[in-house]
DNA sequence: CCATATAGTTAGCTTAGCTAACTATATGTT
DNA sequence: AACATATAGTTAGCTAAGCTAACTATATGG
């Protein structure tokens, strides 16, 4: 069971990674830009922590983001040693764009199923990951 | 639906990747040889193609894969430019070791769940990705 | 026999990962 | 208040992994 689940989701991933050659974003930038937008403004070490990456490799992926303009550096108010990462209104198109391509190609693989297996694979995916977007 | 799906599988490799710490051997290599492991033998250009990776990465990755003994390279006989590329034992035992790892992990995952949301999961997955091993 | 295609490598660049060592600021203890 | 320790982030320097361009060597088709 857990090997299915695994093949699937390289499956899937391994198939959708074929849209971001057409984004000029590399891919660990993009990973943590969509933590930015769809988690909201965070400072480095919660950044890298969700990435599960060390802190000097979320510097530099946050100064290439920043170098591209698709995110925002401010101070944190209420400690002078962190900074505050936002996603800037560039960096939101750039990531919305990646991912409705990312999403096409699922859905056009999903798209060749029986729908009834589709709808089926919803639920239960609903019901294995609620937190799911 | 497609969303669903895409946040689902990025969720479950994201934390089976935490597995892969362990390993002295690279993600990329690892994936190489698990093709090698699963589909046999193959030539570099297919390797390639599989892992959606330029000719000279797989260069690379196949290189390294050599110099830690996990692979070996054979002459082709039907075609003297070609390389043939095939798991070593010690490949083959990396491989199954890191695999069981990350398996183990998943398995913990489900754990977690109801045993009925997980079957249900199992037999949408069947139906949907009919090739999964 | 030559032209063209294909398998792979080499060179040189970028991105992305790491650890170790550092600066600067917070915080907790005397 | 002073100092010790912890925490946020950066810098330096390494490796792995990705790319394109240009090359060698072998196949293959006319």
């Amino acid at each position: 069971m857990a090997e299915r689940l695994h093949s699937a989701a390289i499956h899937v991933l391994r198939y959708a990674r074929q849209a971001d050659r057409v984004s000029a974003i590399g891919p660990a930038q993009l990973s943590a830009l969509s933590v930015l937008v769809y988690s909201g403004p965070s400072n480095l070490r919660e950044l890298a922590d969700a990435e599960q990456v060390a802190p000097p490799t979320m510097t530099r992926i946050v100064a290439a983001l920043r170098r591209g303009g698709y995110v925002r550096l401010k101070r944190c108010p209420d400690d002078a040693r962190a900074r505050v990462v936002e996603a800037a209104a560039k960096g939101v198109a750039a990531l919305e764009k990646a991912r409705g391509a990312r999403l096409d190609l699922i859905d056009g693989m999903l798209s060749r199923c029986a729908p009834a297996d589709v709808a089926l694979l919803g639920k239960a995916l609903a019901a294995v990951f609620p937190q799911a977007p």
